[in-house]
Formats: C-alpha cells, sequence, structure tokens
DNA sequence: CTGTTAGCGCTTTCAC
DNA sequence: GTGAAAGCGCTAACAG
C-alpha cells in the first residue's frame, strides 16, 4: 500500500497551497467552489485522512473525549458507553476510555482525573456513574474543563449532567403497586449518599403520599444496589412481626430485585402471590428472570447519546468562546452571542416495564414526562 | 489554576535542555543520575505531564492503542474490554475505543478499520470478537499494522491471537457429561462458520470418540450464540423420536443454555432431572439462572490482558525494527536480533464450573491445559 | 553525558 | 479567495 498521504501531498496534486486544503477538511466558507471541488475529488481518490494527532497539536485541542468509567460490572455501564459511541460516531471525535479499575490507576480517584487533565491528550470528559470521583470531576468542571456527568452525582452542583428521572420513575412504580391494591410497601434504597437513591426514594415517598399513606420507616432498608444487599434487606423486612410485614416492595435496582427472588425462593415465598415486587434499571436479564421483573427502565443507552452530544456542543461552544478573548479588533466579534452559559442538566424520562413479578396483567405502560432544566 | 507546563518551561527550571528532560521522561538511560533527578523532582513539583498529541506526532506513532469492539450486546465483551484496560492502565498507553455500532460507521466493515489505520491516531489494533470484520482486520496485518484479535478468526491466518482453548474447554465439558452417565450427549454449536464454534465442536467429538461413542449428526444442531436460537434448537431436539432425544446437551454458549432452559421449563421438562444441561462461556449470570448453569468458563478478563500486552509488544517491537532499516552505518546494528517473526497465538485455560445445571454434585473442577504456541 | 537543530503534519495569522 | 510563514510541544539526529 502507498505511503500515507499527507496534506502536502493533495495540495501539491491540486495545485493549492496547504491552507486551503486545509480550509476545504475543515469546511471553512471562504474557498472557491470549484478549487473545493477539486480538493475534495482528490482527498476522495487519495483516500486521504488527515492525522487527528497533528490536527489536534495545530489546533490546540484535539478530536478525543474522554470517557471515565467505573467499573464494567455495573451492568448499565456498557449500555450507556453504547451509546456514548453511537453519538460520537456521527461526529469527528473519537472515544478515549478511562476505566478506574479496582488496582491500576491508583486509588481511582483524583490521580487519573489530574492526569487526563494535564496530559491534554482529551477536549472533554464524559463521567459516567461517577461515585467517589465526582468530586475530581467537578474541580475540572471549575477550572473550565468541558465535563459532562451521566446518571449520578453525589453533592449538588452545577455540573452539566444527565440522568433519568429518578424520581419520577420510582413514583411510577410505587404507585402501580398501589393501584394493585397493595398498602404495605417496602423500599429498599440505594446508597443513601447517591443522589439518584434518594431521589428514587423522594419518589416511594410521593407516591404514598399522593394515596394518603404515611411513610413507615421500617419499611424502608438501604441497600448497596448490589444482589447481596437485596437480600439481606429482604431478610430484615421478613424478619417483621407477621403483620407488618410488605405485601410488595420497590428495590431501588434491579439486582437488588434479584436478591429478593433469590430470598423469596429459599424461603418459599411466592412472587407475585405472597409478594409483589418492583426493581429498578430495566436491565436486559431483568425478562428473563423467574418471575419477569416489573422494573422501571432506565434509557441507558440515550442518556449516553445525550451526554456526548452535550459535551460536545460544550466543548464547540468553549472553543468559540476562546476565539473571542483576544482583545483585537476582531471584525466580526458582534457576531457573538453571550450565549447562556446556564447550568445544563437533563432527566430523561424512564418507562415501567410491568411484567410478572408485581402481579398485574398489563403488558407495558409507558411513561413519557421529560424536561430539561 | 496555573497554565499547563511544557517541556520547556520544566528544562528552564532545571536549567537543561528540553533535549535532557525529554530523555529523562523516557527513561533513557545516558543522563547524569543527578540531572536526572533534579528533572524529576521538578517534574513532580509543578506536575508535570507530557502533552500525548505532541510526543506522538514527534515521535511518529502515538501511544494511543484502538480496540475494536462488536457489539456491547455480547455478554463477554465488557469483561474483555476490562481486561484490556487494566493492562493498558499499567502501560503508558491509552484506551481508544472503536465500536462496530449496527448503525454508525458505515456498514460496520472495511470503512471503519482504514480509516484507523489512515487517521493515524493509533500505534496498533486489539479487535474483540471479530466476526466479519476478521478480515479486515488481517488486511492491516498484512500491511504490517501491528493488530491483534481477541477470542475469534473467521479464516486461518497468522494473525497474532488470543483465545480459550475452545477445544479442550469443550471436550472437558462433554467428557463431564459423559462421566456422569449420559451417553445421548446432544450439541447446540455456535455457527459454524466461526473457528471457535468449529473448535467446540472438535472437543465434543473427540470426548465422545474417547469413550467410543460415535457422533450422531442429529444430535447437532446449529445455533447462533443467542438465546432465541438455544430455544429452536431444543426445540428440535425434543421433536425428536421418543428414544432418539438427548438426555443431555452441551450447548456451545450460555446464552443459548438458558434457551434451552426456558424450552424445558414451558414443556415440563425438569433440568437436571430429565436434561443435563452445560453451557460455555462461564458469563457471570449463569450462577444466578435457575437451575445454575453449569459452563466452560473462558478467562475474558485475562484474554484482554494477554491481547493488550502482547499488542504493546508488537508495537514497540515493530519500532526496534523500523529503527534499524535506514541502511546508514547505524553504530549497534548488530545488536538487533532477528527477533523470531513467529505467529504468536495463545490458548488460554478455560475451567468447567459445575452447577446444579448437568446433576453433579461436585462444586468445581478446574483444567490447568495452558499453551502457548 | 548534553545542547543544538530540525522537523512531525496540521492550523492559523497575516499579507496579498 | 489564496499563499507564505510561523508555530503547536515534543523527539530524534548529530555534534560536541
Amino acid at each position: 500500500m502507498a505511503r500515507k498521504r499527507t496534506i502536502g501531498d493533495i495540495a501539491l496534486l491540486a495545485g493549492v497551497s496547504k491552507a486551503t486544503v486545509s480550509r476545504v477538511l475543515n469546511q471553512k466558507p471562504d474557498v472557491d467552489p470549484s478549487t473545493r471541488e477539486r480538493i475534495l475529488r482528490i482527498v476522495e481518490e487519495e483516500g486521504f485522512v488527515p492525522s487527528l494527532t497533528a490536527a489536534g497539536l495545530a489546533r490546540r485541542h484535539s478530536h478525543l473525549i474522554g470517557v471515565l468509567v467505573p467499573s464494567f460490572t455495573w451492568p448499565m455501564v456498557p449500555d450507556i458507553v453504547c451509546g456514548v459511541a453511537e453519538a460520537i460516531g456521527l461526529t469527528p471525535y473519537e472515544l478515549v476510555l478511562y476505566s478506574i479499575n479496582d488496582k491500576t490507576r491508583a486509588d481511582g480517584k483524583g490521580d487519573v482525573i489530574d492526569h487526563i487533565l494535564a496530559s491534554d491528550l482529551v477536549a472533554g470528559l464524559l463521567s459516567i456513574l461517577p461515585g467517589l470521583p465526582a468530586k475530581h470531576v467537578i474541580r475540572l468542571h471549575q477550572y473550565g474543563f468541558p465535563v459532562v456527568m451521566i446518571d449520578d452525582r453525589e453533592l449538588p452542583s452545577d455540573v452539566p449532567w444527565i440522568s433519568a428521572d429518578n424520581q419520577q420513575g420510582a413514583y411510577e412504580a410505587v404507585y402501580h403497586l398501589l393501584k394493585l391494591g397493595h398498602r404495605r410497601i417496602a423500599h429498599i434504597q440505594g446508597p443513601v449518599d447517591l443522589y439518584c437513591s434518594r431521589q428514587r426514594y423522594q419518589g416511594y415517598c410521593r407516591a404514598l403520599e399522593d394515596y394518603g399513606i404515611p411513610v413507615d420507616p421500617t419499611l424502608v432498608v438501604e441497600g448497596l444496589f448490589r444482589r447481596k444487599s437485596g437480600m439481606e434487606a429482604a431478610q430484615k423486612l421478613f424478619s417483621l412481626p407477621q403483620g407488618q410485614r410488605p405485601t410488595a416492595i420497590f428495590a431501588a435496582s434491579d439486582d437488588m430485585a434479584y436478591g429478593v427472588i433469590a430470598y423469596a425462593e429459599e424461603h418459599g415465598i411466592r412472587i407475585p402471590d405472597d409478594l409483589a415486587l418492583v426493581g429498578f434499571d430495566g436491565i436486559s436479564s431483568s425478562a428473563h428472570v423467574r418471575p419477569p421483573l416489573t422494573t422501571v427502565k432506565q434509557p441507558f443507552q440515550e442518556m449516553g447519546r445525550q451526554g456526548a452530544k452535550l459535551l460536545i456542543s460544550m466543548i464547540e461552544h468553549a472553543h468559540r468562546q476562546r476565539a473571542y478573548i483576544p482583545p483585537g479588533a476582531g471584525k466580526h466579534a458582534t457576531l457573538l452571542q453571550p450565549e447562556d452559559e446556564q447550568v445544563q442538566q437533563i432527566h430523561l424520562a424512564t418507562s415501567l416495564l410491568v411484567r410478572a413479578s408485581c402481579g398485574a396483567r398489563q403488558s407495558q405502560a409507558v411513561s413519557s414526562i421529560e424536561q430539561v432544566t
């Protein structure tokens, strides 16, 4: 195969300067249409692809976006990444994966993140399920580095952020159980230091309140999102005196719901006959457990997609901004709209997937709230 | 936060040339220990991290490695990527994810791959589960671009390649069933155009032969690795006349085994009482299905790790090579060992996880064959 | 052992 | 509209 072409080769072949080729490649407006076309034809013929590395250096910001993922053992991570990849595939950007593995990469905290910033390989960072690293991500944001968080955040802050509408999703799940006649509905929470856990809990409370049912603290137990903690929670709930036990459980994650199923199986509790069960997440395996799990589906792929889009728009916006900073009399300086720097926080609607585990017979109810703050 | 430092800043602070700083950063041997230490101290203090982009450009090969993944819907992909990320985390390399989504990126074929090569962002490519793209990956390899394939290949070729020992794994699974007394053991194959499927089939045959049992073609049906095709295969097998039905099934993937379980449940076939079942892959959910699935576990993370290591060593080796190509009288030219260019094909051992679905009562038998060709 | 000198391939002023 | 020139931040080749 022929030697890799450079922009210089193309310029030569087209009989123009490198600058012009560059202009065409970057879709600048000021190029003679016929010249543009000729250059594009040659680029096509030669299969020329400009060097991302060199372009990044010269442009002073790369077309790479970093994606920070926690352990891949969370089942939604692949889905989200998939959405991210899909959105990025539509752009000239590429995706650099930074995974916070337990061992490698220091203590999975600031080090990695500082390194990401410092090596300035990527032009922005998408942080998926930031648990502890959240605070570091927030710091980056405060330094003005483009950052978007997906699906969680520890602390309230003004970091751009995508998530499902956890509260509404939970509300609908519990409301569904209430409609089915349940009155003693327990909730297995996620870790309460996570914002999403608190939101789901809020939704749970709100639904009960709407039915005029007071929240019974003995029916609310904290879990860790994992199956095991779901089992333990079930254990706790079923140690309650006879009449105080729940007739339904709303678990804040599907995995914890699986734990409940396992516990129920061991103890001869029939689902849904003796206990109705609803999970949260809508991971694919929930359709295949016995009994199939009713659950609140989060639009993970869509969250990934939206996150990527938002980040890229931030990156490009940041660049426009920067371009105008020099005080010299830019000709079109007035073109710069103040471009509201407002907080971007996007909530995506969840949908309730009704399956056998809650004892209802409907097929699928879909909510449709979608709000952008 | 202070402006990002450049290598020039460090050189200035240390009172040496940029070249010297560069030498220290790149661990070249020829630097005065005290100078080295001083530079390192300053680098540390200033939190200096060199620009990967600039370094890549100057060095003419980046420290990025591309990872080509198929749909994330294959459950092992995250595991493999996780291993890859872990291994890469130990090196100065970073991981660029190229995902062949169904929609984006053209037809998921040559285009992406050519683009990867042309944009020369990455120094090498790790291709995970190459299905159709395999031939393109092979092409890259023929052009001399460093490439490693993980866990499959369509055509025999000399592309460096990591996989589980599919044949041996299958052998052990079937042997286990034979030991349990089964004589009519069916096999649900993966797509036969995949090498791994053929290997698993080979293992199946070999085990039967070792027991003096002829392979009965009516007991071998081809599936597509997915649950649904497992169900269909079960359907086919149970449509056989009474006496010809299998008493055990060895499915070439866990997902297909799940399909068998679903079919069995629907048709009142008890597992393991009426039918023993063994899967292949050892994905984590197999421990939690009912009944828990006996399966051949592939060391996915390890495969990812080994693949990354192999690729990086190839990249660095290629560079040493290239450095010697210029015919000018390199002083140490004799240092270049011919460095056997031999085919690198690594098989990793699988392990048989014995659970309830096969009707045995052992806990776990582990095989230990590991060969490097 | 260390400094100097050229670039890597592209983008970006700034003239024309 | 287009070209020439000057780098981006780093590494590599060659002297010393």
